[in-house]
DNA sequence: CACGATTTGTGCATGCCTTCACAAATGCCT
DNA sequence: AGGCATTTGTGAAGGCATGCACAAATCGTG
């Protein structure tokens, strides 16, 4: 995951008249809270109830000392000597991450990627539903994709007001990205997911992540490459770096 | 992105025999040298041959600090007073990410989001070949992908051998990926950049990238709940801490 | 050749994140 | 009821990354 610009933790702990009542999370920590989500409907489907540290931190992947500093956060309500009850993190998980409502996507960019988006059935199986597509080009407009006609982006700023959209995902080529960036941040689109290869411009308030599908293959490839001039290294190196040739 | 597991950073930095003489990397840094190159081909284009990190920080969205720290790993050659030679930067570059090498990419699961990445354009005009693509569903075995046959995953093991794939992409169900993983290692792939939602279990020795479209969302979704509950809030409130109902 | 403008390379301070290690809390068993 | 095993919650230490601020180096010009 990259960002595209780091962010200070998240501010602001009051309780707000609206029952709201948002802790003071580390962004670390926020990206790995749908990870334990995810890990936890994996555990509820198996009929478990009750959940140590240790095992959900097996299966998300993470040091257990970790995760708990994590759900600690989150004003936790582990029990110790037994553990944490799966249910009601989930739901204290999905409520700290605004999964409570259920949240509506926009997709602009029904070209190649857009189109297996727009398809993706792990959307909609994680609370959130893709309301509507656009295009530039006129000959996709009107294209029906899973249910969905195509618009125009210049239909933009109506349907966005119309289905209420609080998040955007651009999936258009490259040169045509901070365009349309900044037509979603004219109608008021606070949060962007970013497939484009393009470093977006947008304004303070507005939130982007961005998917480069090419950069996380060049950091494979990077580690590729000193595996493989490692083992390269002649034998008489004594092998003290992790990398032993033909370990035991 | 976001990483499945964290490494330290890269260790050494002997220079091999074979001429190969990769520096010590610190993680963060590999991961925006693509980013980096990306930008440097953008101004490449537009006929500009030396460029100054503030620059290129700018087109990179970083801080130029960081890029000129970034770049002094490199052995950089920048030239004081003047600025990087835009030719020799990005030759430099692509060279430490183990471009310089064309990576053949095999691409396993051809549903949905395979099929897109299948002809995704993006991998191929970065110097990355997909050589091979892979699904368990016999139906989809012989179909034929933008001039790719698809193979029965059972043949994993002769064509990655065949083609010499570096890197594996997995693009299955989640509940696919785990045996496809062990598969792919069982072949000797090293490297694996996985969109199945599921932590995969591999060696030491490979490196995974995780990309998980769902949890990007949810990050966003979570900046939208807090944005949304920050602008909910009265002015009067001046609370500092988290639990007082309604502050002085 | 010397000077001033420019820009790199980096020491350093600061802050975030991770991890260890342990006290506090809970439930079970006798 | 008391003690033991278990597991959470967290203080503290160490490591990594960021960004400022400045010295060192280079170029162009008179």
């Amino acid at each position: 995951m990259s960002h595209q610009r780091d962010r200070a933790s998240t501010r602001n702990a009051q309780t707000g008249p609206s029952g709201l009542d948002l802790p003071d999370l580390p962004e670390a920590t926020v990206a790995r809270l749908p990870e334990y989500l995810r890990a936890l409907h994996g555990l509820a489907e198996t009929g478990l109830d009750v959940v140590s540290s240790e095992e959900l931190a097996g299966a998300a992947g993470v040091n257990s000392a970790k995760l708990r500093k994590d759900l600690s956060y989150l004003r936790s309500s582990g029990t110790r000597g037994v553990g944490y009850d799966v249910a009601s993190l989930i739901a204290k998980i999905e409520y700290v991450l605004g999964l409570s409502q259920h949240r509506t996507v926009a997709l602009v960019g029904v070209g190649n990627l857009g189109h297996a988006l727009a398809g993706y059935a792990g959307f909609e199986s994680r609370g959130f539903h893709i309301a509507a597509l656009f295009d530039a080009d006129p000959r996709r407009v009107g294209e029906r994709i899973g249910g969905l006609r195509v618009h125009h982006v210049d239909e933009l700023p109506l349907v966005v007001a119309q289905e209420r959209i609080s998040i955007a995902v651009i999936a258009t080529p490259a040169q045509a990205a901070q365009s349309v960036a900044d037509a979603l941040v004219a109608c008021g689109v606070t949060s962007i997911l970013n497939f484009a290869p393009k470093v977006l411009n947008v304004p303070d308030n507005v939130d982007v992540r961005k998917v480069d599908l090419a950069i996380e293959l060049q950091i494979l490839s990077f580690h590729e490459h000193r595996k493989a001039s490692l083992t390269a290294l002649p034998s008489t190196l004594g092998g003290v770096l992790g990398q032993e040739a033909y370990g035991s």
